[in-house]
DNA sequence: TAGGCCATCTGGTCCT
DNA sequence: AGGACCAGATGGCCTA
């Protein structure tokens, strides 16, 4: 490594400031030893800045796959992450809501009446929000607790056949009779 | 310019 | 030991 340094070191018997030195070279060691250390913290840091990088990445995207599904106004600027998951829950609660109120065979109030077709990834969702309300989804999913989302008026829909084909059943046909 | 959102880095903790 | 997960810090970008 030093080529020089070591040539101009050796000597046969110890020379006057020998101990000198050894010293000095010990302390060339630790510091080679403590530099190595450091790189490899570093690269064990780098590729663990990697990892986490991409552990972001796939979560980026699952969040933006969970955006794709929930209905949106299609020139409505892209959900923050914090909405997209809070829409999801009232969404989730809205969809069970129906659910329960089409096993109880009840017709559903105006509010919650939906467009006759279930909402496709991407598709106009619009619709799919409350009566004609501006306001984004995200405002539906305002600060309500876990046994409180938001309001049917708030957030309400019947994706009526998207539910029956969710728990694969065929779309009601209109009118059809109550079992 | 303040505030919100986001990506990235970082060190700590837990798990395999 | 190494990877996954988490939370805090930081800096950049955008908008009101």
């Amino acid at each position: 490594m030093m080529p020089a340094e070591a040539a101009s070191s050796g000597g046969v018997s110890e020379p006057p400031g020998a101990p000198r030195e050894r010293r000095r070279r010990r302390g060339r060691a630790r510091a080679r030893t403590e530099a190595l250390l450091h790189t490899l913290k570093r690269s064990r840091r780098v590729k663990a800045n990697d990892r986490e990088r991409n552990r972001m990445h796939h979560l980026n995207a699952a969040l933006d796959e969970l955006r794709s599904v929930l209905p949106t106004f299609p020139d409505d600027t892209k959900l923050t992450k914090i909405e997209t998951l809070r829409f999801a829950y009232n969404y989730i609660w809205a969809l069970s809501e129906t659910l329960r109120l089409a096993e109880q065979c009840l017709p559903p109030p105006p509010a919650f009446r939906g467009p006759p077709a279930p909402p496709s990834p991407g598709s106009d969702a619009g619709s799919w929000l409350s009566s004609g309300s501006p306001a984004a989804p995200s405002l539906c999913a305002s600060a309500s607790g876990p046994s409180s989302p938001a309001t049917s008026e708030d957030c309400g829909y019947v994706p009526s056949d998207a539910l029956r084909a969710f728990r694969g059943l065929p779309p009601a046909a209109p009118g059809a009779p109550c079992r």
